[in-house]
DNA sequence: TGCCTGTATGGTAACGATACCATATATTTA
DNA sequence: TAAATATATGGTATCGTTACCATACAGGCA
């Protein structure tokens, strides 16, 4: 590279003092047509880039944001999130500074310390799947905001996915398309045998429940099951659902890796979809859903949308202090072919 | 948050020089035990952190990448650049700068500007899918290395997946287990009629080529598809290879998603994978390949290393101009069930 | 004893940009 | 016409850190 230039040049170039040059870096008035002019000739010919480094020692926020994650890679659609972020922080003219917390806190206070010793004006700290976090910094440290996970103690503002509402959504367009018997293959995942706090378990549950009460269908708990998420297991429970003395019309399976299994148990019934069976799934996984036949109907996560709703949040209150508010965001329906 | 700490006060809490200080943190000679125990103590107590920005502006280079990405988000996996680089950055101890070049050249250009603003050491390029680029800026602005993706003039270094090692990995899985007639279900990508230059159609094609005559097994045009990746081109040419008088017991498809399609057909034909006919995929989308029945042998492209080699190619070159290095990571073959 | 070398220490000028202050001229108002 | 105000302009201290320089004193050597 040449030697960088610096408002001295620009200031010699165009025969003016540094000051002048700042201003019209700035737009600040006191400065006649004609310099400013000349300036901005010197600036263009010079191909002139101002330090931003510089500007934040004199004082100026740092336009930086912290992206931190625990890089736990469950579902691949996730990542959004930092799309969602990157655009949320490119609309105010910020830069995200991105770092996974590695698998130990010692790693993740390490990037946290970076995130600091740059002065990010503020961190976002994302889980690849919605659950409960412990953050593992200090929260005094730098204002934060959760996205797709949230404290227990709800210290912290968080957005995460509207889980009762997405199993709602699912629940209504079978509803809607004439279903009443609608079985439910909710996701599972044993810890120590104790039943696990994550929110798309229960919430989903909840918003099935809800929408067959609005829509004045009997809860059948025969038609409720929980797969470990295993081919085998999913594979199980849709041929168990079928073989009951009154079986399901439609299948709301807890996600779309799920569904997946569910067409080919399905199939081998000769059952046909949407025809014979409905099937609606979860997360919209674009591979997935689109490249079954017929293209699954599903709800999609809002994972894009928590990113930039966390940088938006973060900028928003930039300086009042943060409000814990836990926001949801909508799970909608995405149709397609097999409801 | 509180007011900053300085080196300053530091000095003053710890009854030294601020130059005293400053060699305690940078691990000069010249310090007594006592007054280095001193400002160690007063850095602990004070919470003190070094400000990067005034390392920097004094000298230090930024400890910045920057990280640039055309945002057509297409096979999810393809984020494991960004993790890879993220990891590579770690543990050179950079940081990582993100940001998509957004649809146009124009907020690209402003992309790299906001990464020069800052001193970024060097920039990765990276696409979402393996194809040759148009870099969105001059090159002269800063040191760059292009991960899967590549100039057609190779002016830069670039990291991107042996496609055609990753194709003959394929067929040779096959032929290993024993198949001799193997359909090849390509991909393909109309542009005005014109073939497409993507590597992934050829490079793979020519591997699959390559295999063959490597076990002495006669090329079959018949045996070898273009799918233009919709479920029903898939299931097609399944239907179609199938139906051949001499059928293949084995199939290499372009993609995973391809392969999800022809396990459909494959099922409605009545035929047992991999007893009746092997299937391999490519891409090793998780979410596909595990959770099909029975799990899908598949080829996994390098995305992660290659975000790695990347940043580690940036690194190691720092001084020395950049050589325009093209190089090519494996595709290795992951086993499941499939074959 | 005088001089060198090695150790220990702190003052201060940079790095690049901006805010404050001082100054100078032009324009308005009493 | 004098005074007040608006416009224009540049010098310089400052942000937090480090490199350079100056200083000081110890011990080693001739």
């Amino acid at each position: 590279m040449d030697t960088k230039v610096t408002i001295k040049e620009i200031a010699k170039h165009a025969q003016v003092g540094t000051t002048t040059v700042s201003r019209v870096l700035n737009d600040h008035p006191y400065v006649s047509a004609e310099k400013r002019r000349r300036v901005i000739a010197a600036i263009k010919e010079l191909d002139y880039h101002p330090s931003q480094t510089a500007r934040h020692l004199r004082g100026s926020p740092s336009g930086l944001l912290g992206f931190l994650t625990d890089d736990v890679a469950t579902t691949p659609y996730a990542v959004d999130i930092i799309r969602g972020a990157q655009q949320g922080a490119w609309e105010h003219s910020m830069v995200l500074l991105v770092a996974d917390s590695g698998r130990n806190r010692q790693s993740a206070e390490a990037a946290v310390d970076v995130f600091l010793e740059r002065e990010v004006e503020g961190i976002v700290y994302a889980a690849m799947y919605h659950r409960p976090v412990d953050l593992p910094y200090d929260l005094e440290r730098a204002p934060t905001v959760l996205a797709n996970c949230f404290l227990e103690s709800r210290r912290s503002p968080s957005v995460v996915p509207d889980e009762v509402g997405g199993g709602y959504n699912a629940a209504e367009a079978l509803i809607k398309a004439g279903h009443r018997r609608i079985g439910f293959i909710n996701l599972w995942e044993e810890q120590e045998g104790v039943p696990p706090p994550f929110p798309a378990i229960n919430g989903r549950l909840r918003g099935y429940r809800q929408a067959l009460r609005r829509y004045g269908i009997p809860f059948d708990a025969a038609l409720v099951r929980f797969t470990n998420q295993s081919p085998a297991d999913n594979y199980h429970h849709t041929r168990s659902l079928m073989s009951l003395s009154e079986p399901p019309t439609a299948i709301f399976c807890g996600n779309d890796k799920v569904a997946m299994t569910c067409y080919s148990a399905l199939a081998e019934l000769n059952l046909h979809i949407p025809q014979d069976v409905a099937v609606i799934g979860f997360d919209n996984i674009v591979d997935i859903a689109e490249g079954l036949l017929p293209a699954l109907t599903t709800i999609q996560l809002p994972h894009y949308e928590m990113g930039k709703w966390a940088v938006q949040y973060l900028m928003d209150s930039k300086r009042d202090a943060l409000e814990p508010l836990q926001r949801q965001l909508p799970c909608p329906l995405v149709p397609r072919a097999s409801v």
